[in-house]
This record gives structure tokens, C-alpha cells and sequence, in this order.
DNA sequence: TTGTACGCGTTATCAT
DNA sequence: ATGATAACGCGTACAA
């Protein structure tokens, strides 16, 4: 009974997969000729060029992209390397914006963007260094598995941090986090706030370390007597900043800086259930500025950092990198803006500072 | 003078590249057999299989992908196709959970995962459809663009739609919108509240539609005269919701039912504006249960959408078509949960519903 | 300007 | 169980 399908079975599947040769009988050209006209190489008569041309777009005939990478070594497909743990990852604004910038790249630079998080499998390192896969990467530099530092420096794929790596003779792309730092404070005391707290990011981060550095650095310089314990430790994400809201409550402070608008959140969170207002009774400024964190009730006064725009820049590193293998390595710090909006009081203690 | 640079220049570049034959060199066998012992093939003596293996260990050898693919047609690669316009994606945080979960599984299946965010390029289709890079896709259904649709629809590359398609013949799935707006109506209606607004999503989206739909059902079912004037057009986006609330405050409404989480926390900050609170004054149900949106100010009252196992399930429905690529195409829906926070004021009105 | 021929590294078929 | 050999589709040096 099986045997008595029709033959017209073999239709449904067309199986015409269009290659080279193909379109070059079609043309009444060689194999070559076509290859040449697919990657604009000069030697080609106008009217050959234009036939060829004709029968690809009536075909809709696209290369085959694993012969062709095969052949010139050159995949164009470059990766995403996110190797934070997967539940906190994309409960901060900052990783999906990252990914729009890079991604927005890669559609720029005809690029395929592939996408590697960090999961439960420990293997991530052989994947991205697996050759023939990836022209090169993008990784994201905060807490690095040992083993997956030591696969990537010994393989020859290229790379490039975002963030400032450990060892900074790697390329990479940051932002001035010591001056954000600097700014958020600087702001906090212009409005004459007395008593400044800080709730740090992740301290097994750079750019938490770099938060605090500013902040201690203004209020060293600036208030007499600045008290160490003004600090304390988070981790960037809102429920750690909750908790130790009470503690800072206790100690007098009039105004948190707070290393992220996730943060800021939970602070705000935890001064209201102490039934204090920001920024009536307590000042907040945060650090990101990436939607929605800052569209809190009230609007978050933060430090802005261009996540985008060096998502996009990490790739045009990479792919200068890729033009050029023996380049030097390269650093890149970006600028940082305070972002005045309500939860710092501005408005509130304009006046008071017009008096100075 | 550029004839005198040392050959010792060659020595730069390693070009070691380890291939089939440099192994099978080593270890004394043929090309073939290094293969059959990488593919675990079973006609394998257990002494060679071991040699060889040794040898790949310690050479660290892997094969090349662009060659493999080439020859075995199967890239294990698939792509994930976000069609929507890049400034409104990354402010919801369903993408990056949908993202996360469809990661998992391409990480616990060894699966490659290329995104493609439809951006500036119109090229998107002939990306995905390109021979040889993909194995198939995921992508998310709304606003499909017409040049897309056609593109997928003509490629012979298998495919999974995450969220009901226009046309639902396509393999698909998605989480009951319907029930979800029920559960949130009848919820309201348990806890006595008398006139319940509704906020819809982008209602260009089957989501958006649903949702509304499952609002209508129950209201013209339990709320004598019905009042189609109590809902307002959204679009998901916070801002959406924000601006309409002042009109629903006049028309004296006590409750709204709100179709995601980001606009909750909108018309939370629209009310506040106003001097209202929630849930004292007015009662909000979102719509999503993603964190961050969920830890606002009050903590919300939502309906949960498995976002993250449904982009888990959504790999595993595309990896079942590439391995029988005959079957039916299949359609799933998962089910939503109420969940019960304080936006809603269930505690406040946990002793007036007990008297009923 | 165009065509011929080879090789990229792998898997699969066919011998042995 | 193992090895020789033929594809897979493309790019390019070389020849014409």
C-alpha cells in the first residue's frame, strides 16, 4: 500500500537547492564568472554582470554561507558572550540594552549575531573558540570562569571586553565609572546634603569597584570626617539595596548614591515602607539611566552611561581587530552625564543652592 | 628591502590549524576513522577509540563547523527572530525573558543560537532563509512584515511561530490570553469592586486582542450594563497607560484591569499624580508576572505568563520538526496563574468578600 | 575578460 | 573494523 504513493510525492520536496553551477549554465557562464559577479570583483563585462545578475535576483539564488566560509575562512558570524549567571541576567535593563546596541551592529556590518549565555553547561568556552564558527566575540567582563580565561587566551579567535577586563592589556570598552561616581556626589552636596550615603554594585565588579572610588574620593576631599561606614554593599540588583535601607536610616543620611537605578528602586521601596519620601525626606541618585528603571515614582536623577552606543562600538572594535590581526590592543572609556530628574530634590533645593 | 624580512615571519602565524587528517596522522589511523570515533559511531575497535580520543583531548582538536555543515547539510544552528521595532523591544522585559528561556534550551540542546532583531535593514528574511546558516528559527508573531511573511513562507527552512500567528495552521506557541483577562476580571469582581476599567495591549497584537477579549467576556457576563467606554487603548508601553488615566478617573472607575505590568506601573504613577492610591483608592491587576516590572510601589497583582517555558518549549517544538520534518504542525498553549500581590487590595478586602 | 582546476575539512559510500 | 575516495559549494591562482 505504501508503495502506491504517486510520484508526485517528489514534488512537494523541490530539493532545487541553487548552487554555483547552476546559475552559471543558466547564464551560459562558468562557475567563476558567477562567483565573481556575487563578490563584486571588477573583471567582469558589463553585460555578463548584468545577466548573471538578472538570473540571481529572478532566482532569488543566496550562496551557500558553509562552503563559503568553509573556503575563505571567514564565517561572519560573530558572538555575544554573556557569562553572568541566568537568573539575574535579564532582570537588569542593562544586558537587553547592551544586546539592541550589538545587535544593532551587526545588521549595520551585514554581521549574524550569535547569542551565548552562560548556563549551566561549562562548555561555553569550547563553543565560542570552535573553529569555522565565530570570525570573533564580544564578551561581557564581569566574573569570568577561570576555565573559559584560559580557553579563550589560548585560542587565536578575537576578542573584545565590554568592561574593563582583570588584565587591561585585552581591548576593551568601558565608561568612566570613578568620574559617575564623582558626579552623583558632587551633585548630592551641591544641593547641601549633609550626611551622603553609598550602596555599592558588586564589589567583584569593576564598575562597582570604580562607583565607589568616586564617591569616597569627593566625600574625602569635600566632608571633614568622612564616616566609612556611610558604604553599604550590593549587588546591583533592587532587593539588596531594599535591605540595608533601615541601617543607613538609623545612621542619619540624608542622601543615597545608589550604583544602580535597579537599586535606587529598592531603596525607594524600603524608605516608604519607613513612610520617608524621596526626595522630601531623603535625596536618591542611581546610576544607568536605561528605561524603565528610571520611570520610578519618583523620576530617578541618575548617572547616564551610553550601554548602546558602546554595545555598538564593542563591535566595530571587534571587526577593526578583524580587518587587522596585528593592531594594537585598544581601550576605550566612554563619557558619563548626570541626568538631573526628581528623586535628587533639585527642584526642590534650588533656591538654597542660589544662595551660595 | 621588503625582500629581507625573515622567513622566521611565517612562524607568527601558527596556522596550526588541526584538521581530520593531522589527527588520524598522529594517532597512526585513517581520516575516516578519527571521524567515526568523533560522531560515535559504533563499528569503532575500543583500543583506537581510545588512542584517538586521547588525542583530541590533549590537542585540544575541534572540528571545523563551516566544513561540517557543508557536508552533513545540518548547521546546528538556529536563529531567533524578533520582528519588532528596536526602540520599543528591550523597554519590555518579556524579550529578554523570552531570549533567556529559548538560550536554555539551545544551550541544553548544543544548539548555536543567532539572534536577528529587525532593525533599519529590510533584509532580515534573506538573512534567515540564507541556505546553509540555519537550521530553522523561532520568531516572534507580531507585526509581521509583509516581505517577511512571504520570504519564510516561500523558504523550505522549518520554522516556529511564539505567540498565535494570523494564520494558525503555522506551528505555534502561546499562553492563554483569554483565560488570563477572565482570571483578572473575576478577581476584581470577587472583591467587590463596582466598575472596572480595562487598558488594553497593542491591539494589533493577537495578545492584546485576547486579553481585552477575556476583560468583555466576563463583564458582559456579571456586570449588568456594560460599559464599553471603560476601556482604553494601550500599547503595552508604560507611557500608554499613564496618559489615560486621568479620563478613567473621571468616568469613576475604582478598579483597572491593566494588559502588562509595564503599563500598571504607569497608571500606578498616573494616579498618584492624581492623589490616588493604589489600592486604597483605585485597584490595579497587571499582566506578565516579569520581574522588575512586578516590584513596584505597590507590589503588583498580576497575571503570570510562563514566558521563560514557553521559549524553552518553543526550541524543543522546532527541534522536533527538524528531526521528522513531515509532522503536523503543531500548536500548544500554556496556561496563566493569578497571582495575588497588593495591587489588587485582596488584604484590605479579604473580610468584606468572606461575608458573601 | 573568462574558464580550468584545485583545495578548504568534513561526512558518507564503498570496498577490503 | 578500517581505509580509500567521492562529494558538499565555493573562491581563487593560474592559464588562456
Amino acid at each position: 500500500m505504501l508503495g502506491s504513493i504517486p510520484t508526485t510525492f517528489f514534488f512537494l520536496k523541490p530539493m532545487t537547492s541553487l548552487n554555483l553551477i547552476k546559475i552559471a549554465k543558466m547564464a551560459g557562464v562558468s562557475r567563476s564568472t558567477v562567483s565573481r559577479v556575487i563578490n563584486d570583483h571588477p573583471n567582469v563585462s558589463e553585460g555578463v554582470r548584468e545577466r548573471v545578475q538578472r538570473i540571481i535576483h529572478d532566482t532569488g539564488f543566496q550562496p551557500n554561507l558553509s562552503a563559503r566560509s568553509l573556503r575563505s575562512r571567514r564565517s561572519n558570524i560573530i558572538g555575544l558572550v554573556l557569562p553572568q549567571t541566568m537568573d539575574t541576567l535579564f532582570s537588569d535593563p542593562y544586558f537587553p540594552v547592551l544586546t539592541q546596541g550589538i545587535a544593532r551592529a551587526c545588521n549595520d556590518y551585514k554581521k549574524t549575531l550569535a547569542l551565548f549565555i552562560e548556563g549551566s553547561d561549562k562548555d561555553i568556552g569550547q563553543r565560542v573558540t570552535q573553529e569555522g564558527l565565530l570570525d570573533g566575540f564580544v564578551v561581557q567582563s564581569v566574573k569570568l570562569q577561570e576555565s573559559f580565561s584560559k580557553k579563550i587566551l589560548n585560542s587565536n579567535i578575537p576578542f573584545v571586553f565590554i568592561g574593563r577586563p582583570d588584565d587591561p592589556r585585552h581591548s576593551f570598552i568601558d565608561v568612566d565609572n570613578i568620574k559617575g561616581g564623582k558626579l552623583a556626589v558632587q551633585h548630592l552636596l551641591n544641593l547641601g546634603y549633609q550626611k551622603i550615603a553609598h550602596i555599592t554594585g558588586d564589589l567583584d565588579t569593576n564598575a562597582g569597584k570604580d562607583r565607589l572610588l568616586g564617591y569616597q574620593m569627593v566625600m574625602q576631599e569635600l566632608t571633614p570626617g568622612f564616616d566609612e561606614n556611610l558604604v553599604c554593599m550590593g549587588d546591583f540588583l533592587e532587593e539588596s539595596a531594599y535591605k540595608v535601607v533601615p541601617s543607613l536610616i538609623q545612621k542619619g543620611v540624608d542622601a543615597i548614591f545608589v550604583a544602580s537605578d535597579q537599586m535606587a528602586r529598592g531603596a525607594i521601596r524600603g524608605l516608604a515602607d519607613l513612610g520617608l519620601r524621596v526626595p522630601e525626606d531623603v535625596g536618591i541618585i542611581g546610576f544607568d539611566d536605561l528605561s524603565p528603571a528610571v520611570s520610578a515614582n519618583p523620576m530617578l536623577t541618575t548617572i547616564h552611561q551610553p550601554v548602546r552606543e558602546f554595545g555598538y562600538k564593542a563591535v566595530e572594535m571587534l571587526l577593526e581587530k578583524l580587518e587587522n590581526e596585528d593592531a594594537q590592543a585598544q581601550q576605550v572609556i566612554m563619557d558619563v552625564e548626570l541626568i538631573i530628574r526628581d528623586s535628587c530634590g533639585a527642584k526642590q533645593r534650588f533656591i538654597e543652592v542660589e544662595r551660595h
